[in-house]
DNA sequence: TAGATTGTTAATCGATTAACAATC
DNA sequence: TAGATTGTTAATCGATTAACAATC
């Protein structure tokens, strides 16, 4: 079936750097700014604000001018030297560029918290995106409602898909079933993924795959909030083995297997690291990783 | 109050190029990937795999082999040549290096669907992330339980935050609330916010902010899918007018602003074109810039 | 030893930024 | 005209990648 374990998007960075300027030569850095330049650009206009500089509009998308007008010379020169850019014209010319302002029917496929959440959520409708169905294997599921749409059986996925044009297919299943949706969503026609499992999928070339891990950033987070409690030099607190020679660390590594021990053999800088090493795995032997299934239904 | 509107990694990229490699010098773009490494790691510990290639975990984390390589080596070296990683030793060395082997307080303020998600959601709890305590300042979701918590009052914040040591906040809340429970946070020692809500928020020097936009992902695929559809040269369809020297557009803009007319004056190539910028304006004034009302308590 | 695989180097590429000429 | 602000240039910086020496 001629898949491609990574043949798009699906990279931390989304594919910001990989995929080099295609499409028009706009860069992804730009293209994943947009949307945000987007919003503080809809958020004036409801508030009938006629223009912005750049300076201001930057400070409503939090980024910098520089970059701003950088940004907007890709889409081309949309601004007036000396009074900045027409609020209207450029929600227009944005929108656009991302392909917003033709309608685009999603298909949400596994309807627990996360997938009623994203089916009621208003950030899609005011955008072109269209919920067009929502499925679900769970028979107990199929037939409720969520957002005044009827949860129908993932039976109608094809026909659904088919009948509607749906090019765009949201993944809010269990981990397990993601791969299996996913392929009957390309075998039925859609070329775009959006993949709230965490999981990697396997597509064809010409299908892209993004993905959204609510946990990752929470993660991020974890690491730069431990680096403010210590700002010590031993804040890193690697023990020798760390650093010592493959033979001893592989056996060091053996012992804590067979042991439980974490094998780091250190002081009192960080008392619990001890067993910690099997404490995790414990952990996620049990919480499964990245385990949707709360959020998915069963 | 010293508030710097961009104090911290609210770009779409998150800060990675911007933070110059602080904290031990480890990339932002490789912090950014240690959680795809992580779940791929975990995933192989539950399988009981021994030992991993950096081939086969490059594979099984959606990246390549040469950036993982380059990202290990700015943990340390924790591979064996000739052989490869230990596949429990390096969970606990990420885990480690990400904060993730202590137990993290997090507290959730707004309980819709999304909070209600993100409360049951695995990922979180499987990775040291405890959910201290919900929030909600709606008197009919106050006292109802999610996730097996009780909801409380958002006039708990501040006594659970210091009496908890919550450092972490998660702000599911509508966009309009978003910047004041952020204030509340910050004042009652929360130092790293994860925020849901379509808004840029301000926060003091010290105090990361990281955000997750569920429609941003949508839109880029949307940019996407577009160019896949017309890959004509016109496909741009630009007009006449978005070349024009600056008087020109500011008139037509202005026509535009007064009459309701799009003003790009083209073709048949894009017939829906006309009125779509109004169109586009008048979706947003209703639907809102990235509404969460229907996700959100309201 | 021979094969395998890491850790690192160096080249390349893309993104950011300050500065400023163009021009409203 | 004078002040303001864009669009673009060029320098800098960070990230990616292939290749390979080190070494298991």
């Amino acid at each position: 079936m001629g898949r491609s374990p990574q043949s798009s998007s699906q990279t931390p960075d989304q594919g910001a750097a990989r995929r080099p300027s295609r499409a028009r030569g706009i860069p992804e850095a730009t293209v994943a700014r947009l949307p945000l330049y987007l919003r503080a650009l809809t958020a004036l206009s409801e508030r009938s604000v006629p223009t912005v500089s750049s300076e201001e509009l930057a400070a409503a998308a939090g980024v910098n001018s520089a970059k701003l007008r950088k940004d907007f010379s890709y889409l081309g020169s949309y601004g007036t030297r000396g009074v900045g850019y027409d609020v209207e014209y450029l929600v227009y010319q944005i929108s656009r560029e991302l392909g917003l302002t033709q309608d685009w029917p999603v298909v949400i496929v596994g309807i627990g918290n996360l997938g009623h959440a994203l089916a009621n959520y208003g950030g899609f409708a005011s955008r072109g995106f269209r919920v067009a169905a929502l499925l679900d294997a769970d028979p107990h599921v199929v037939g409720s409602t969520a957002a005044g749409l009827p949860v129908r059986h993932m039976d109608e996925l094809e026909s659904i898909v088919e009948s509607q044009h749906v090019s765009i297919g949201v993944i809010t299943t269990p981990p397990g079933a993601a791969q299996q949706v996913c392929d009957r969503l390309v075998e039925a026609g859609v070329t775009s993924i959006l993949n709230f499992a965490p999981t990697v999928l396997s597509v064809p070339d010409g299908v892209d795959v993004r993905k959204v891990d609510l946990s990752i950033e929470l993660q991020i987070l974890a690491f730069h909030e431990q680096r403010k409690a210590g700002e010590e030099p031993d804040d890193r607190a690697e023990s020798v083995l760390d650093r010592a020679p493959g033979p001893v660390r592989a056996a060091a590594a053996k012992l804590r297997r067979a042991a439980g021990g974490s094998g780091k053999g250190r002081g009192a800088a960080e008392p619990a690291a001890k067993d910690q090493a099997e404490q995790a795995k414990g952990k996620s032997a049990k919480g499964g990783d990245g385990d949707l299934s709360a959020v998915m239904p069963a």
